[in-house]
DNA sequence: TTGACAGGCAAGTAATTGCTTGCATATTGT
DNA sequence: ACAATATGCAAGCAATTACTTGCCTGTCAA
């Protein structure tokens, strides 16, 4: 569990889900399969679009809820933050230790 | 050229190499070699650190500079900085058009 | 010029990844 | 119960990736 962030993103796939999802939150797979096929011109199967998920999802990038037989995904941000951060340097604008 | 930003940052050596890079610019390719084993722990030749930084200049992460013999490799942020806030959402605070 | 040092190029290999097809499970409406 | 819908699981395949070994080019000091 926790996979890692950078491989889930490092897929233009994956990237164009967690663009749709940042459009509207709460799709579900085949809303995803749709509109990736439609507006980003993808071709891929639904169980191509699923393992995507599952390592989004493994990635803590979508977040799932489950209604009946719908299960819906959402967008978490949360472990993007750190991200760009990692290599700024130090510059200690303020002048900590 | 300006090979993917995600798939240079994908794996986690060349990873390492930024983190390097961000504690001391300016190393050459020897310099990255040793320090990658002793410091981080990983067993690579000296070629598998090269094809890193080959990555990584391709994804412009990492600027050269030659001084004769030596080239000597300088972190690049840029890149980094539109990467989190693909996907923020448009919080719109101030209401900008 | 010779030898040592720093780096580059290319082919080969093993592991990983993205994708598909086929079947199974669970939920809903009639 | 039955059929349709929404999703899950797993084996198999093709492409990509990370890594190695071996050899070549360029630079510097003696």
């Amino acid at each position: 569990m926790a996979g890692d962030v950078f491989k889930a993103l490092a897929d233009s796939t994956r990237r164009c889900i967690l663009d749709e999802l940042v459009e509207r939150d709460g799709q579900t797979l085949f809303e995803l399969c749709t509109r990736l096929v439609s507006k980003h011109g993808l071709d891929l199967s639904r169980q191509g679009v699923s393992q995507h998920l599952a390592v989004l999802e493994d990635a803590e990038l979508v977040r799932t809820r489950r209604s009946g037989r719908y299960k819906f995904h959402d967008l978490n941000t949360e472990p993007l933050e750190p991200l760009a951060t990692r290599w700024l340097r130090p510059e200690t604008p303020g002048g900590a230790s």
